[in-house]
DNA sequence: CGTTTTTGCACTATCGATTGTGCAAAAAAA
DNA sequence: TTTTTTTGCACAATCGATAGTGCAAAAACG
């Protein structure tokens, strides 16, 4: 690191071994075998690279091998254990393959989505992973008119490859346990099990939708008026929508269904203002696994997508890249209340 | 968009509208003014650069003008609410300056610090925020040789500016409120308030640790062998030393600091193997705050550490560029159990 | 109408790396 | 020794944008 001011540059070493910028070239970036640079030489500049604290300049490079190694990812928001373990994985998958992951939040804005996108479009990126969009159709126009792969995470895409959960499967599955545990029920509104958060708009959230639904329906209870509360995924709005209710019904309702953390955030902001015993006649699901919302209070159940096999999935479809528009559905795990799993990377966390 | 293969160019613009490749990047950079291109060729290239779907080769531009228009940070890790919701804060400052955000997290290894930040210089970051480091010194040097100005967040580096919390101040307010709110004490091992989690090697760790060896003094109760548990951030190493603390007492101490959220994962992965009244003679807080862990089953008094307020310092500092290495803190709050407090960065969540 | 000034733009070098090509010197073959 | 082959490297073009400079044509001026 004899560095006085500058970065050094491959003219830099080539000046001080004496050899060309070509030479320099091949020997740091691997090609010099092929390129019948003596190993000796190779050595000599190494050396000197070292010593000078030498690193490539990847604009430089990437200008010239049209490949930048960058590899985006877009999700809704990061502070959210769902996003944020998809981050993680995200990032291990990408570095294990030498890509420099750039993760970017839209908070589910399709403009903002866009102007993100055109961004790393600038910066080159190789491949797009888009997790919980808000327009996939704009997406896939806009990538495919500059020629970038991307492939879409926790809602289909028509025009590119997706992997998504079993959406229909994990809430059905949670919206049957719910009905098992719900107290013996009269038939007062308040004896009902409520979908609270999401918005039909949105594939996934739709998907889970239908199938509470589906298995109201199907144990017994055909859904009334207003017992699926859509009202998007922001934690405020939640809160407003669950006092709402409360207010309605005279109380909690014997059974909650709440479609994502962020809104589950907002319920609990209300629910802090409520005594203990509140939630002793009520059964309550969240779609979406958190270590800590697994040890509230009450006992909640939740649904663990496997964010960790999604980007896998994912990074295999972007390795592969078929031509049609796959689904790949990896299915979410029901977890029982007070079921502690903590994420594969925070080991040294 | 009438692209058929490649993204356009400059120089593509450049035919079609009849006008020189440098009179486009002046159209479209906007130095057209000063290089007196009059507005009616401006509009030209702009309407073909619409059409065309143009948008700029960062690469080259930042190669040409030796800025690449990306800020990187790094965290210890994505997956966890104190680190993401920084992450979320630095996206939006960086965003709010024209900056493109790269964040990466380096698992608190310091190999991997220093192999993140060499990437990172590749790419050619023009300034690094770096959260959590474990060796502040090494980063210093390697940034330093690459003329890389960085600031550092949540611990003090000797060779930079930083901001951090105050991590005494915090802590003491914790210990105190444990301290008082602990149930009338004998003088057993079990009748004590522990610290769990963390390094005495990490600055803000050791801050802590200090304030709560202080506070404990102050009020009376000196501290004895084996009640400060520096156990690391690993929930895994957390689990197994409350397990062995509990065992070793009989049950649960009487209060109980825990050093972060990652270590209260842990902890809690034991909890869930005791029963619900295993908690009632016990005090429990956690440096930093998490909303769910915020309503457990049992209450939680909670550290909020302002990571908004952190970055917003931090790349002040970043823009100002102070020649010394100022230390800024930024007080914490102290969360009463049962309180939720939502992300600004969630209303669309 | 000739001269000066201004306008509007094109030309060209440059950033740092990679890569196709060419050419001496050394080694091998004849 | 001469010819052929191989080795080891230098040279120059290139990626896409920016910025310094120069030069015609138009406009202003006398």
């Amino acid at each position: 690191m004899t560095n006085q001011d500058r970065k050094a540059t491959i003219y830099d070493i080539a000046k001080l071994s004496g050899a060309s910028p070509s030479t320099v070239s091949a020997a740091l970036s691997g090609s010099w075998k092929s390129r019948r640079i003596s190993e000796a030489t190779v050595e000599t500049i190494r050396r000197i690279a070292n010593e000078q604290g030498y690193s490539p300049n990847m604009q430089a490079r990437g200008l010239r091998q049209a490949r930048s190694g960058l590899v985006g990812m877009i999700i809704p928001l990061h502070d959210n254990r769902y996003f944020s373990s998809m981050s993680q994985s995200f990032e291990a998958e990408a570095r294990a393959r030498g890509h420099m992951p750039v993760i970017a939040s839209a908070m589910r804005d399709p403009k903002e989505e866009l102007r993100i996108i055109e961004t790393l479009i600038s910066y080159a990126v190789e491949s797009l992973f888009i997790a919980g969009a808000a327009d996939p159709e704009a997406i896939t126009r806009q990538c495919r008119a500059a020629g970038l792969r991307h492939v879409f995470v926790d809602l289909p895409g028509k025009g590119a490859p997706s992997v998504i959960s079993d959406n229909y499967g994990g809430a059905a599955g949670l919206t049957r346990q719910l009905l098992s545990e719900m107290k013996p029920r009269g038939s007062t509104a308040r004896d009902r099990l409520y979908f609270l958060g999401g918005v039909a708009t949105d594939h996934g959230s739709q998907r889970r939708m239908e199938a509470f639904a589906d298995i109201c329906v199907e144990a017994g209870h055909p859904l009334s008026e207003g017992q699926i509360i859509g009202c998007g995924y922001s934690p405020k709005r939640a809160m407003q929508e669950i006092a709402a209710l409360m207010d309605r019904l005279g109380g909690l309702p014997s059974g909650l269904f709440i479609n994502s953390l962020t809104a589950f955030e907002g319920v609990l902001g209300h629910f802090v203002t409520l005594p203990p015993q509140a939630f002793e006649q009520s059964v309550i699901g969240c779609y979406d696994y958190d270590p800590f919302a697994a040890y509230l209070q009450f006992p909640v159940h939740m649904v663990r997508q496997d964010s960790h096999r999604l980007i896998e999935q994912a990074y295999r479809l972007m390795d592969e890249a078929p031509q049609d528009p796959v689904v790949i559905e990896v299915a979410p795990q029901l977890i029982p209340p007070r079921t502690i799993y903590s994420s594969p990377f925070s080991e040294r966390g």
